[in-house]
DNA sequence: GCCGGGCTATGACGGCCGTCATAGTAGCCC
DNA sequence: GGGCTACTATGACGGCCGTCATAGCCCGGC
């Protein structure tokens, strides 16, 4: 997962999103990501002077950005890209690290909309963006692949809830059994939206 | 959604559940669990000795019976049952509650998932077995629509997981978007498993 | 040389948490 | 009536939380 940054501002963010990941919003607490980021305590008021709700916000947004980036790069990876590919791509970014690292973590942008949607409107509209920065390359991506435009929205959507559900779903049973299945039974409705295969 | 029980235990693990969907875990507290349904605060730690943990357990066990009950219920009452049409059943209970109650709550077990899956492994499995006792149902039905077996227990994942992430995104949009989404374009796709037709 | 501002350090505050301890009440059976 | 069990009531405890207040450090600019 991309490396911390160089400041110690950039790295709190960081941390803040990898303990979100972790054990949620509630439960992560601003020393706990002083302590991560292996910056001091007193530096989080001074970057983040709106308080946890910011440093939140700012996690939710790095994380969006994140994936966003990871869409593109796979697409990158791929010399002859389809639908089916880029979700299986997506799929295993996190059968990997499940395999390798255990189910420790899932999604930050999943935790912060349980925790706090109901309870904080500023943080509920940061996962709102952050899904919205994530659906908006994948859709893109489709198109271009000759999926049509009228399409690419719907299926970016569903692309992005089947993998959701998913990473819950294998982070309670502790097995990637539902991130396989969603790729392999998604993957035919994918391809079979672009006209000209 | 299913009366609270008529015994003070089973209306706190009700409002348990109902706590938990709109705040999380770790944000609804015990205290909260006994105001809300209306129960003294000393029968806690009478019906549940095991403290949060077993309280929390409980009311997952109670969101999975729930849920399979629904499932048999859809069932009920449609009298010429199609893959879609159930899933379809599924996504709209969500879109009734969100355009009739607000965007307040959703998944009990994803909330668990997110908030426990690190911190406690009791829960965890509860939250596991939760998804099992959904899913099961899920896939006998389809099963009893025609699908093939070796295909039912898949497409049961799929459905869920699509339905769970769907929720999320709805929750921090606060648009039912997500949810008509999936319903519509897992459509085919789930009525396209029972040969026959 | 000193001054100002970016950054760090640390303790305190009020509040909520889950849990425990202790006591009290109500009802039923012998 | 006595005792036992089921349930209720309430206060205390230790701990963690986010936030604030206050002070100190450090270093470039003048």
């Amino acid at each position: 997962m991309a490396g911390s940054g160089r400041g110690p501002r950039e790295r709190m963010v960081f941390s803040a999103a990898q303990l979100i990941r972790r054990h949620g919003v509630d439960a992560t607490g601003m020393r706990d990501v002083a302590a991560h980021a292996g910056a001091p305590r007193g530096s989080l008021q001074h970057y983040f002077p709106g308080g946890k709700d910011q440093l939140v916000g700012e996690a939710l947004q790095w994380a969006g950005r994140y994936a966003a980036a990871r869409v593109a790069r796979f697409l990158g990876d791929m010399d002859r890209p389809t639908p089916s590919g880029l979700f299986a791509a997506m799929v295993r970014q996190w059968t990997d690290e499940y395999e390798t690292q255990g189910f420790a973590a899932g999604c930050p942008v999943a935790a912060a909309t349980v925790d706090c949607a109901e309870s904080s409107e500023t943080t509920r509209r940061a996962a709102a963006d952050a899904f919205a920065a994530w659906t908006r390359p994948v859709a893109e991506a489709l198109v271009g692949m000759g999926v049509p435009a009228e399409r690419s929205g719907p299926l970016a959507t569903l692309m992005i809830s089947s993998l959701e559900g998913a990473i819950l779903m294998a982070r309670a049973e502790r097995d990637v059994r539902a991130l396989t299945t969603v790729a392999r039974e998604l993957g035919p409705l994918l391809d079979a939206a672009v006209p000209g295969a």
